[in-house]
RNA sequence: GCACCCGUAGCUCAGUGGAUAGAGCACUGGUCUUCGGAACCAGGUGUCGUACGUUCGAAUCGUACCGGGUGUACCA
């Protein structure tokens, strides 16, 4: 359609131009352009004048049903009924046909639980993931996080201590579902991390863990009894996030453990160190920041020889490379590592050229709970991703009563709630509001889908289609046209909240329709069936980008 | 100090060059003898943080400032 009014321009005034098409209100028509406003410069012409030459143009064109020139010069411009069933009907265009990508997300590390901000990556990760392979694009899903440090040097401490000397066989008597052994290996970790603090001798005893249990990589050593403790209890935490995974019903990613990239990392830092683009600086290995790009300086290996999170990274970018050749790489992670994440894209572009304009960090805020708190582990009220879907499913207990349905409905508040944040800014995570069951909530849209089918149970008609509907049946169809151009829009940005923002829309305008417009029993039943049936696809079909479940009755 | 992000209605947020700046929540009143009322309609007194600038046109772009947050060499 732009291309008609690109045609016109070309026709009129021999010249080449990029049309936009915009939604403007629905009283405008469907389309709007303000060509004619960017053109009345070029021509030193009156924007009025401009608008109508081509408004009179497009009238003669076949794609437009009417066109009028409005305010200061816009063509509105609108669609035959016909033309607006062809659009609803649609599917978005495959932007990424054929692209393979790595998305990487969630990066819990081992030893430890996933908290909010890991459920909010966790989602929001797998809808972007949804969103990009319905775009035609292969995705791999890949987490990345640590099986090895200081963090699992306390938590094995605090086992050894728990049990008076080091004995795997102990580990036996721990609770056997894996979110008690999770929150089992969490108090171990309080309580190697408490004697850290306090105690001098058992802070010198964790710093050597460190080192020991880096060398049960090192030399593969499964049997000795401290290894076979780590061993465990790390398998115990790879088996928590899959029945994490598994409760929030999202795909599982692939895990890069950094035991294992840190190796990777550390040849590549050898290999670029001879090269000249790593340098040695007081006994650490540093990439130089430029200062004219504001890019820190930052540390690859200590002067004490060991690698830290830069090297892990490139060690990850390097593997996942390995592993998938991706023709892109998103990353989500907390927006605290912003600037440190242009340090470590910079020196993989700097490494390897071909990486450059491939990755993408998509850096996102801080879950903050309705006091407008932020949930610190310090302070001991640091809230876990368990916690917070066990109290969302309590408030969701409350109003649904079909037990059969309650985790349906549970998650679909919580994943709603987490994409309809345009992603960067922090997320407020009000329970009420999240399960409230009118405003812009998953619960809503849940009912909404159960209704329309309900509806759709009743009605005994062939569907049909008419070309000459009235008003309120219009504004519907209008609102069903424009789903395949938001679902590219919030693909090629990246953003989740567009389908939220839309869906609760559509529903609006569902609801406004149903007012006036009678279904079951009416003489226009087929049509508006017709509608109502496009208009439960599309809830349905928006609801499972965001991988939430659109029930036939709640 | 420097850099980055944020600042829009009482609250939570959309809108990032276009028409009278919009939603939800909350609050008030009303509609309909419910095809699932979890509905619909009506009601906003907003310095779009401030000031200058660019533009036919600025919440949106530029510059400076104010306020909040984050980052800034051996943590992740």
């Amino acid at each position: 359609m732009n291309t008609a009014v690109q045609d016109a321009v070309k026709q009129l005034y021999d010249i080449d131009v990029e049309v936009v098409l915009t939604r403007p209100e629905p009283q405008f028509g469907e389309y709007s352009t303000n060509i004619a406003l960017q053109l009345a410069g070029r021509l030193q012409r009156n924007p009025r004048e401009v608008a109508s030459e081509i408004a009179e143009r497009l009238k003669q064109s076949e794609a437009f049903a009417q066109a009028e020139v409005a305010g200061p010069g816009f063509i509105n411009l609108r669609v035959s009924d016909q033309a607006l069933y062809a659009l609803a009907d649609a599917t978005a265009r495959p932007l990424n046909e054929g692209v393979n990508y790595v998305i990487e997300y969630s990066c819990p590390n081992a030893f430890k639980e996933l908290h909010t901000g890991h459920l909010y990556q966790t989602i929001f990760g797998d809808i972007l993931a949804r969103m990009i392979e319905r775009s035609g694009a292969t995705v791999h899903r890949t987490s990345f996080g640590g099986d090895v440090g200081l963090h699992v040097a306390k938590c094995l401490w605090g086992m050894v201590a728990e049990f008076g000397g080091i004995d795997a066989a102990r580990l036996d008597a721990v609770e056997s579902t894996p979110f008690e052994r999770a929150a089992w290996i969490s108090t171990m970790y309080v309580k190697g991390a408490a004697a850290y603090e306090n105690d001098s001798d058992a802070k010198a005893e964790i710093d050597q863990l460190n080192v020991t249990i880096y060398g049960f990589h090192a030399t593969n050593d499964r049997d000795s009894a401290l290894a076979k403790l780590y061993w465990t209890t790390r398998q115990w935490s790879f088996d928590y996030f899959d029945a994490f995974y598994d409760l929030v019903k999202v795909d599982h990613m692939r895990y890069y453990p950094e035991s294992a990239t840190a190796p990777t990392g550390m040849g590549v830092v050898k290999e670029q160190l001879a090269k000249g683009r790593l340098k040695e600086s007081d006994g650490a290995v540093v990439f130089e920041g430029d200062e004219s790009k504001h890019l820190h300086t930052r540390v690859f290996v200590t002067s004490k020889g060991l690698p830290t999170y830069e090297t892990k990274d490139i060690g990850v970018i390097w593997q996942e490379k390995a592993d998938y050749n991706f023709d892109k790489r998103i990353l989500i992670t907390g927006n605290d590592q912003f600037e440190y994440m242009r340090v470590v894209f910079a020196a993989a572009e700097t490494f390897r050229p071909e990486l450059a304009n491939t990755m993408t960090h998509l850096p996102h805020g801080t879950v903050r709970f309705g006091d407008g708190s932020k949930m610190s582990s310090r302070l001991g009220n640091v809230a876990r991703a368990a916690d917070v879907i066990d109290s969302v499913r309590e408030k969701v207990r409350e109003l649904v009563k079909d037990e059969s349905q309650v985790e349906s409905v549970t998650l679909g508040a919580i994943k709603y709630v987490f994409a309809k944040y345009r992603i960067g800014g922090d997320i407020s995570f009000d329970i009420e509001e999240t399960v409230s069951l009118n405003g812009n909530s998953g619960p809503y849209l849940q009912y909404a889908h159960a209704r329309a089918r309900s509806i759709m149970r009743k009605s005994t008609v062939e569907a049909a289609d008419d070309v000459t509907l009235d008003e309120s049946e219009r504004s519907l169809l209008r609102k069903l046209s424009e789903y395949s151009e938001m679902t590219e829009r919030a693909t090629r940005e990246l953003m989740t909240h567009h389908i939220c923002n839309y869906l609760y829309e559509l529903a609006q305008t569902f609801n406004r329709f149903y007012e006036k417009s009678h279904i079951v029993g009416d003489e226009r039943e087929a049509v508006r069936l017709g509608l109502v049936r496009r208009y439960a696809a599309t809830l349905a079909d928006g609801l499972s980008l965001l991988g939430i479940e659109a029930p036939e009755q709640l």
